[in-house]
DNA sequence: TTGTACGCGTTATCAT
DNA sequence: ATGATAACGCGTACAA
């Protein structure tokens, strides 16, 4: 019954792949322990119960044989693959590292794989990656800043998705995020009890809610007499903060705060700034958004906004689980996660008049 | 020949997992086109041709249906998985995360997805989870710092697997990283030159090869009547880093220079050198190792070993791609990464006597 | 309680 | 040049 290769096959050193031992089969379970491999797969896993001597029989040539079933064959079955996939805008970004430890947990627990991509500007095309994950993974999670071709070829599938970063336009879905527009105004009130009245935002313009934090920057500023202008960077890496940092802080109207769009831009913007003789914040208060690791050990130290970049990846986790688990509730939805505000050294208050006189309060 | 699911199939709606939209199949694309599936087959992956019309027929079913080949499927004929393998050690390092990145590119350009799993603490257990992913993938790149069980049941396996980091003990095996004895030496010989007597080593005893780091900077030092003493931390991170700085620092005799074990440590470690009151670096040196792009934003950036963590990770993927595809020569060797000193703000020379005076040069 | 047999979607082999 | 069909390893309805 068992298709033993001949002691004598023919030599195949010569084939490109080499020969993988092949791995234990239900079918050497089954036959290891007198039993039939419906025995085998029901004990194993439809937890139906057997008599005393045959389960023993069974564990015991799982055992010996260290047999662990074929996530492919079992995939064909039922369907399943036991992965999630994930898609983050740049790895290297702490804050995309934070959502994938976040998620890690609760996929672990759930006995799910992580597929990660990366699609950082030229690593790999959205739609064709994201297609091609779609097809070994039960459910994914996303960014909700994707293009609108990948946003929209997700619509049409029936793969669970989960957004994370806030809801993706106008689409009936689940997401988990925080309220961009009104994390900015928290940071902008901050920013205007700190007395400051010439701000700068550095947006980027590749991030679909750029524009939210902008709006909610400026509401904090309504009726204060405040200037703001903005500014966008095409990437949102500290390289691009240090690029346009001259830009920014060296025109006609000096500002006496910048706000930029997440940490990175303002890591770079910090120490540019500093490098162009400016005193951070004496001169000029410097905020980022995302409460990334290394914000703290800058100096000074970065003020910014925490979006619970580690709970976003947990919560968007774990809805897709109940997702992928056939849950009618975490259909759609978009859950809030709560922000706020951390202030550090790299934001001062200013004199109700002159200016670079140090702290108000 | 083709099982249609009758029209009035049963409702299903009652099932735990919602019925997900079957997707077009091999033998869909054969009976739209006429052919049979062979032929489909050997057209779209065998690279067979046939004639013209055939062709033009398989190919309009192809894009009519939207038809892409199930992966499982597949793999269960081909024995491929189509996934490779990436384990790190803690997603939030950016060591690992600039690692992800190099070994991002090549996966793709091979066609090969990444199944991803950060086995930082209490996150997986190291064994279980190389276990589940080994039956998921094609080829596995993993640090050479795994526990010894993990190693050797990796051993034993016929899985491919590149290590990262280092050769791991006494295996004849694969593997990419850098001379980490070397790479300390360079550095404690550029702190030798710049007068430094009383040094300290922060390294992180859960890594096999802060040995080797150590021993490189004492080589540096070897007859230079220079004092060297060794802390240890328990995790490789800024905490840790932070946690050890008075320990380090306000002891009988006080360093003049601390190496630490890498930079997330040595972040640590300057953040709290700064607290205590200390100056950095006319106080006393501090340096790092791995060169995370974070070390440019402190102040002073802090001074560190290039040890090409995005380089490693490439040519890992790429030597696992090899070995994967059977190539003889990948199956064992250690292949080095260049390193070099990144010299920054945080050293500073002492004068030959007195202490703190400025730059010697 | 246990076993048989079929089907999942694909590729490879062999026949035409 | 094209087609029929046997695997691949598993889960499960159904038969015993």
């Amino acid at each position: 019954m068992n298709h033993e290769p001949a002691p004598d096959a023919p030599d195949l050193s010569a084939t490109a792949a080499p020969r993988r031992r092949r791995a234990a089969t239900i079918r050497d379970v089954a036959q290891a322990a007198g039993v039939s491999t419906a025995t085998v797969s029901k004990f194993l896993n439809g937890g139906q119960r057997f008599t005393r001597e045959v389960e023993e029989r069974v564990a015991q040539a799982v055992r010996d044989l260290g047999y662990s079933s074929n996530p492919m064959a079992r995939g064909m079955i039922t369907g399943r693959t036991g992965n999630v996939g994930i898609v983050v805008l740049d790895v290297r970004n702490p804050h995309f590292t934070s959502l994938i430890r976040g998620a890690s947990r609760p996929a672990a627990e759930a006995g799910l794989n992580l597929l990660f991509a990366d699609i950082a500007e030229g690593l790999a095309p959205e739609l064709p990656t994201l297609q091609a994950l779609s097809r070994r993974v039960d459910g994914l999670i996303v960014s909700a800043r994707l293009s609108d071709e990948a946003l929209a070829w997700l619509g049409t599938s029936d793969m669970p998705v989960v957004y994370y970063g806030g809801p993706p336009a106008q689409q009936d879905c689940s997401s988990v995020g925080i309220d961009n527009r009104a994390a900015a105004a928290m940071l902008g009130r901050h920013l205007r009890e700190l007395g400051h009245r010439r701000l700068r935002y550095v947006g980027f313009s590749g991030a679909r809610w750029s524009q939210e934090r902008w709006l909610g920057l400026q509401q904090a500023f309504e009726g204060s007499g405040a200037e703001l202008h903005r500014h966008d960077v095409a990437e949102a890496s500290a390289d691009e903060g240090e690029r346009i940092a001259s830009e920014v802080l060296l025109g006609a109207d000096a500002p006496d705060a910048v706000v930029a769009y997440n940490d990175l831009i303002a890591l770079g913007l910090l120490g540019q700034t500093q490098a162009l003789g400016l005193s951070v914040p004496r001169d000029v208060s410097i905020t980022g958004f995302d409460n990334i690791v290394y914000g703290r050990y800058t100096s000074p130290a970065l003020t910014t906004v925490d979006s619970g970049s580690e709970q976003t990846g947990e919560r968007a986790m774990r809805r897709l689980i109940a997702r992928i688990g056939g849950d009618p509730a975490a259909r759609s939805g978009h859950e809030l996660i709560a922000s706020r505000v951390i202030v550090r050294g790299s934001t001062l208050g200013r004199p109700a008049v002159s200016r670079g006189e140090g702290r108000t309060r």
